[in-house]
DNA sequence: GACCATTTATTTTTT
DNA sequence: ATAAATGGTC
């Protein structure tokens, strides 16, 4: 059964006792290794695969793990849980939730649901929006609480008392809120998890016993509350088997710890380390190209991927004029590669570093008629329509949801406005009720006046209704019922126009994934579909047997290969992105990021940038990218339409004139804008100058880097 | 409360 | 360029 093995990865399947880290490099046969070494725990050591636990990061890898383990084993297969961290433990918090004191009628609050309510935070402190971006607070305070370390041992969840900067602030604020809502972030959902382990140590003991054996995917991504987790879970049997590669760590800027796998050995005492470094993916061309861009990491434990496969074409590196004639550059290679290299469409990807750069490229596909698949961009569940009649939903299930009430009402279709919403809000602030508690009694009290009165009267009815319905349908039936009961749908109706249908049709969709929820479950519920629904992500449903090409951000191909690649915006700012310029770690995780990418590519690998590209409607000339630095010519060759000179360092539009002050100065900068310089401080390649920025505020930049212009 | 004009902020985002 | 959020008027 293992001849097919290389004898790393046999020693992997082997080892089935005792801690083991798997440092998997890019196409090394990981997940070959992942199922057959389950094969060998319930075929040969009688394991049950009730007590195996395979845990992913994303609904798509584990529903491919679980296919891959069923066509090796069969049936004996649907016993082993495979799952993602979050599905994992949310199956644990709805039982047991109650032992921590929370009700296990939570809702999950996603990241835009999230960001209401954060502006609600601000509101109530009454700090000034304009001085922070939601979002960048939104990132703080995830940051902060899966960095989480001594708090979840205690009774409440305290947080740092600094009260110097505004995520701090907010954050015990933040957290009132989701509990007072029974609400959790994604954050949550792990932290309870494991503070509900840490607490009660009998379903600790019963959880320890149930997985005997664990193994964790992809594990250079994990963050410090996964980790713990997992330790939790192994720390009695020691059956841990982790499966990773420092080099595809790229999910730094979301809380995920490189160190975690750097240091799993010391995390777990005797761990084996096997290195499987064989790659069988790629050509040599496109791997030792990778090999030489990854090289340049501090970063690492080390290893360097060599393959048996021909050397392959080289790579084709092609500097378009503009980002117009990158995309042109794309469709003509496709349509190319599908005549002459026998190549379909599905065998081709397209990726870039942000979102923003799919439009051109989308253009130009579609121009020549080559059908194209998007993955990532905004997702199904994020929609308006979507997040709309899911509030509902929510609301039905936990009427303390303020954040789905305040959207209920902003669907405009109930006739109460701000004032009305602002008094009622108020009302159950101080009082301490939740919305629906606050309607009821204001309703008793006939507080308001006669037509917001009415209203009123005719929403609590509404919701009566729904909440009624809900507990004598299916949750489809239920879905189609808001969607009419509501008259949304009729709104939309009326609206006639191409986005309205489009938004209808969404709402169809949706109604489908219930009925495919109700199928798949028998005893289905509303609770139930939620949580599927906020867990799910749009990587999950891509499907390469589309024959599209599928475009998507570097960071959504990972884990994924294709036997045509092309990368494009190699240029520096654009890839590295230019928010990485001042952090040597941020750099660090964008080179991995380019290394991710290469590698998906298994015969052919096209790197493109531009001269010049319109950014946020401004022309922007950005030098090549400095990755393309590290590849050495015999991989990789040169088609540009005409030699371009590649300067190999920014551009010095500011001088630093040797004396004089620059001091008072207007300047431009690429990304802040237009601002002045406050002073200069230091010289030659340590020469600062601190600038405000009349968008951004006040900065501190190297002239080396800050390739700023003098208005 | 609806509508239009103005302002603002734009990395990546497995869950 | 562009979409979303905010602000002002009717």
């Amino acid at each position: 059964m293992f001849r097919n093995l290389n004898p790393a990865q046999q020693r992997a399947v082997m080892h089935t006792k005792g801690p083991l880290l798997v440092v998997a490099g890019a196409g090394s046969g990981k997940t070959r290794v992942i199922t057959y070494r389950i094969a060998k725990l319930i075929n040969e050591e009688g394991v049950k695969p009730y007590n195996i636990l395979a845990l992913t990061f994303t609904n798509k890898a584990s529903m491919e793990m679980k296919q891959r383990i069923e066509s090796l084993l069969g049936q004996k297969s649907l016993d082993i849980l495979v799952s993602t961290f979050h599905s994992a433990c949310l199956r644990i918090l709805r039982r047991d939730i109650e032992k921590i004191g929370y009700s296990n009628r939570f809702v999950i609050y996603d990241s835009l649901d999230q960001i209401a309510l954060i502006k609600h935070c601000l509101d109530e402190i009454g700090s000034p929006k304009e001085d922070h971006s939601v979002k960048s607070i939104a990132n703080g305070i995830s940051l902060l609480k899966t960095s989480l370390r001594e708090p979840m041992t205690k009774d409440s969840l305290e947080f740092s008392n600094r009260q110097d900067d505004i995520v701090n602030k907010i954050l015990p604020i933040y957290q009132k809120h989701l509990k007072n809502n029974n609400a959790l972030d994604f954050d949550d959902i792990l932290i309870l998890t494991v503070k509900l382990l840490l607490s009660n140590q009998d379903l600790l003991a019963y959880y320890q016993n149930r997985f005997h054996y664990i193994l964790v995917d992809e594990y250079q991504d994990t963050n410090y509350l996964q980790y713990k987790f997992v330790y939790l879970l192994a720390k009695a049997h020691q059956n841990i088997c982790v499966v990773g590669d420092e080099d595809q760590s790229i999910y730094g800027w979301r809380g995920a710890n490189i160190d975690n796998i750097l240091n799993f050995e010391k995390s777990f005492k005797n761990a084996l380390v096997i290195k499987l470094e064989e790659n069988y993916r790629s050509t040599r061309n496109i791997l030792d190209a990778s090999n030489n861009v990854i090289r340049k990491n501090k970063q690492r434990k080390g290893k360097t991927l060599f393959t048996k496969n021909k050397r392959g074409n080289k790579i084709i590196y092609y500097r378009a004029f503009s980002e117009i004639e990158e995309g042109d550059f794309i469709s003509r290679t496709v349509k190319s590669l599908c005549e002459k290299a026998k190549a379909t469409y599905k065998d081709i990807a397209v990726f870039y570093r942000t979102n923003a750069q799919s439009r051109v490229i989308e253009d130009s596909l579609r121009k020549s008629g080559i059908a194209y698949q998007i993955i990532g961009g905004l997702k199904f569940y994020d929609r308006k329509e979507i997040k709309d009649i899911i509030a509902y939903c929510r609301f039905v299930v936990n009427s303390d949801d303020s954040i789905s009430f305040n959207r209920i009402i902003k669907t405009n279709m109930h006739g109460i406005g701000k004032v009305t919403m602002d008094k009622i809000n108020n009302f159950a602030m101080e009082n301490n009720l939740s919305p629906c508690q606050a309607i009821r009694k204001i309703i008793e009290q006939e507080k308001f006046s006669g037509s917001a009165m009415k209203k009123l009267k005719k929403l609590n009815d509404l919701l009566n209704k729904l909440r009624k319905f809900a507990e004598e349908n299916r949750v489809s039936e239920f879905i189609s019922f808001i969607q009419l009961e509501t008259g949304y749908i009729d709104k939309l109706l009326r609206e006639n126009s191409f986005e309205a249908r489009n938004r209808i049709e969404n709402l169809k969709e949706l109604v489908t994934a219930a009925k495919c929820f109700d199928e798949n479950n028998l005893n289905s519920t509303v609770n139930g579909f939620l949580d599927v629904t906020s867990l799910a992500s749009d990587i999950d449903d891509f499907d390469e047997k589309q024959g599209a090409v599928a475009l998507m951000t570097l960071h959504s191909s990972k884990g994924l290969e294709f036997p045509m690649v092309f990368i494009a915006g190699m240029e520096d700012k654009i890839f590295p992105h230019v928010r990485s310029f001042y952090n040597e770690d941020e750099m660090e995780e964008e080179r991995r990021l380019c290394y991710v990418g290469m590698t998906r590519a298994k015969n052919r690998l096209f790197l493109l940038n531009a001269v010049r590209r319109k950014i946020y409607g401004t022309d922007q000339e950005n030098p090549s990218s400095q990755f393309l630095n590290d590849i050495p010519d015999e991989f990789m060759e040169n088609v540009s339409p005409r030699k371009q000179q590649v300067p190999k360092t920014w551009k010095r539009e500011f001088p630093a004139r040797k004396g004089k002050n620059p001091a008072g100065k207007k300047v431009n900068h690429p990304f802040f804008g237009d601002g002045i310089i406050l002073k200069k401080e230091g010289t030659k390649e340590d020469e600062t100058l601190v600038i405000f920025f009349k968008r951004a505020g006040k900065k501190t930049l190297k002239t080396k880097y800050a390739n700023l212009k003098i208005l």
